[in-house]
DNA sequence: AGCACGCCGACT
DNA sequence: GTCGGCGTGCTC
């Protein structure tokens, strides 16, 4: 018998056929399968979709259907729960759900022919024999033994507020395998927000489920090879992995027995997608928990204030907040939190790069064989290169930006669209021959670090040595675990990096950690910059002592220098209080009326100038509020202004903010605009692209 | 998005 | 005379 099957195909919202296709086949086939289907000249992957959902594009009655070209047989279909997954979220991030679905699946699924898929599967690994745990576990701190009962007792979802040395990681894994135990087929999802997070991680998880046998962990991570990344899907969607590691995508992984979500540093801005489809893996996995009955967990010892902002301690008698907050605020083995000192820059000559009293502060520590991190947000030597003649700066011809100055390889490059140059003998507009650099970068801070601490030495006496890590020093495969080596060896001193440093890794003996200049983001444009900023420095301090026996000697400093020494941000950070500064945050941003007391979107346009990508905006700004749709209510669009890198590669970027206290009121605004957008097209051409991002971490 | 068709400039 | 530029249009 001929039936009908709807059929998903990976084609984008703007294309007219967002909604599934018909295909006819001779056979049944499930919803969930993955198919082979004809599509135009091609030939291509597809999901079949469930046949009453509704068709936004039913083809014409006397339309001749094509037929399903093949099934992938060998794996069960996607579960209900993930096609609603898939389907919710492409709504949400208003996304074609074709495409959606397919940018979720490995991407060599959808380029593999049948033979190569036959042969795929039969090659698949058996699953390694489980050994018995031998594993001597640490012993739990009274706040974790509380933190693992409130878990096993509730829901969820929860918010885990645990200063970094506090031991989150030890709940994560022993929840995890509470979890495993008690349901034989069990997964569990840990998310990290970076790919250099996940070596360590996956060694201890490893390590400490090792009687699972190995191919019950699985990675998932964009770093990997697309062969990597079929098997661990397969792994998981088959069942064989019980622990699924992985950045942000791995949130989108089909995991069928799915019971419990890890969102480790929950607050991390990586954790929204940046490009194509901009989803929240944070927000997903709060939502496919709910979706799935699986218990979440957010974990961060600076939380997002959206987060804090839905999140309670239970109190009973009082109505559930949307998230239960645990706190653990001690650290594990009472290391001291680290003291922190500011220097105020007002009083310093002017120019002064490392202050004379971090300086001396530094000598002490490293006389005394401890470690010194040093942190400043910019790469390269120098960020502008000026001519004092004539006044030329080294800006990129082609972005809204100045090139930086290189001096490890002689270029000046610029750090938006990678053009780079040799570095001019003289001013390429007067040909003075005296170039000066204008600025501080960590090439620069390393430079100079090495001759201020010239006479220091080292216990053996040779000389100190001061290493660097930042996107450059770390470009080649395997650079930053083999740097990250050198420095847990002892082999480094002093430390230059920017924040990738700041994330995640110890460094034990590290007992002075600095941040030379903070100051951009205490008064930036983006309101989210304070917020960052705490983070960033509230997780560098957590750096420092993680050694116990370090710390109880002599107190860890975090040393900030900074033209605002009692700016709040600095106040609260002193005092290690997350709570008042999570607490006047909010109330600036309520006053304001700013998220999470409202709910934002933005439109964003590319063009060869700024005024068509400008022009565009405003017609769909005129567009959209002619069409409102009638029970939208409260919104608010602003006009069109261009972006902060206003150019980029010789594209002019414009954006729009939309603004609603309600979440469903901008939701039926967006969807019913972006289908009118699909018109405004045709009249301007200029614009190269366009796309709609919600919930907008950056604007 | 892909991948066609389609109509105008510099090359074996 | 062809190869190839990317404009426009379609995909069950």
């Amino acid at each position: 018998m001929r039936r009908e099957i709807s059929v998903l195909v990976p084609t984008p919202a703007y294309s007219r056929l967002s909604g599934p296709l018909t295909y006819e086949s001779e056979v049944d086939v499930p919803p969930g399968s993955l198919v082979r289907v004809p599509l135009g000249k091609r030939d291509t992957l597809g999901l079949v979709w469930p046949a009453n959902a509704p068709s936004s594009t039913h083809p014409a009655s006397n339309h001749a259907l094509k037929a399903i070209h093949s099934v992938l047989h060998g794996i069960p279909p996607l579960s209900t729960h993930w096609l609603k997954l898939i389907e919710f979220a492409a709504g949400y991030y208003q996304r074609s759900t074709g495409e959606f679905a397919m940018a979720c699946l490995p991407p060599s699924l959808r380029d593999l022919t049948m033979l190569q898929w036959e042969r795929k599967l039969a090659r698949r690994q058996p699953a390694t024999p489980a050994s018995q745990p031998t594993l001597q576990l640490p012993p739990l701190t009274p706040e974790q033994t509380q933190v693992l009962a409130s878990l096993a007792q509730h829901p969820g979802p929860f918010l885990l507020h645990g200063n970094t040395g506090s031991g989150k990681t030890e709940v994560y894994l022993r929840r995890a395998a509470m979890v495993l135990e008690e349901t034989p087929q069990a997964q569990v999802l840990l998310l990290v927000p970076e790919i250099n997070l996940t070596p360590q991680l996956e060694a201890r998880v490893r390590q400490r489920f090792a009687h699972l046998g190995d191919t019950a962990i699985v990675a998932m991570h964009s770093a990997m090879t697309p062969a990597q990344r079929l098997n661990s899907w397969l792994a998981a969607h088959l069942g064989t992995a019980r622990i699924v590691l992985g950045t942000r995508l791995a949130v989108l992984a089909s995991m069928p027995q799915l019971q419990l979500i890890v969102v480790d540093e929950e607050h991390d801005p990586s954790y929204k997608q940046q490009e194509g489809a901009r989803y929240s893996a944070r927000d997903l996995a709060v939502y496919r928990g709910q979706l799935e009955g699986a218990q979440v967990l957010l974990g961060s010892a600076t939380p997002s204030l959206e987060s804090w902002h839905h999140s309670r301690e239970a109190v009973s008698g009082q109505a559930a907040p949307r998230y239960q907050r645990l706190s653990m605020p001690s650290r594990v083995g009472d290391s001291a939190l680290p003291v922190l000192r500011r220097v105020d820059m007002n009083n310093q000559p002017r120019k002064t790069l490392i202050s004379a009293p971090l300086l001396s502060a530094m000598r002490e520590r490293l006389g005394r064989q401890e470690q010194v991190l040093v942190l400043l947000n910019r790469r390269g030597y120098a960020p502008v290169l000026h001519c004092g003649a004539c006044g030329w700066k080294s800006e990129c011809p082609h972005c809204s930006a100045f090139r930086v100055f290189h001096k490890g390889d002689r270029t000046l490059r610029c750090h938006h669209c990678s053009l780079t140059q040799a570095v001019p003998r003289a001013c390429p507009a007067c040909g003075n021959q005296d170039i000066a650099v204008l600025g501080h970068g960590t090439e620069k801070v390393e430079e100079v670090l090495a001759e201020m601490l010239a006479d220091v030495k080292r216990s053996d006496g040779s000389p100190l040595r001061v290493a660097r890590i930042d996107a450059d020093s770390t470009r080649l495969k395997g650079e930053l675990v083999k740097q990250l080596a050198q420095v847990h060896d002892g082999e480094v001193d002093v430390l230059v990096g920017t924040q990738m440093v700041a994330k995640g890794h110890d460094f034990r003996r590290v007992s002075l950690v600095a941040a030379l200049n903070p100051d951009g983001a205490l008064f930036s444009a983006d309101f989210r910059a304070p917020e960052r900023l705490f983070a960033l420095l509230l997780q560098a301090a957590g750096r420092a002592g993680r050694d116990a026996q370090l710390g109880a000697a002599q107190a860890c400093e975090m040393w900030v220098q900074t033209f605002h020494p009692t700016h709040p941000v600095f106040e609260f950070l002193k005092r290690h209080d997350f709570a008042g500064f999570a607490a006047q945050q909010l109330q600036e941003r309520k006053q304001a009326g700013l998220p999470p007391f409202s709910f934002q979107a933005l439109l964003r346009a590319e063009a060869r100038s700024q005024a068509a990508a400008q022009d565009f905006l405003n017609a769909a700004k005129a567009l959209g509020e002619a069409r409102l749709p009638a029970q939208v209510t409260g919104l608010f669009v602003y006009p069109a202004v261009p972006m902060s890198m206003q150019r980029v590669a010789n594209v002019e970027r414009a954006q729009m903010l939309v603004e609603s206290h309600s979440r469903k009121h901008l939701q039926q605004f967006l969807t019913a605009w972006q289908e009118n957008l699909q018109a405004l097209r045709a009249q301007h051409k200029a614009v190269l692209r366009w796309a709609i991002d919600v919930d907008p971490l950056a604007i």
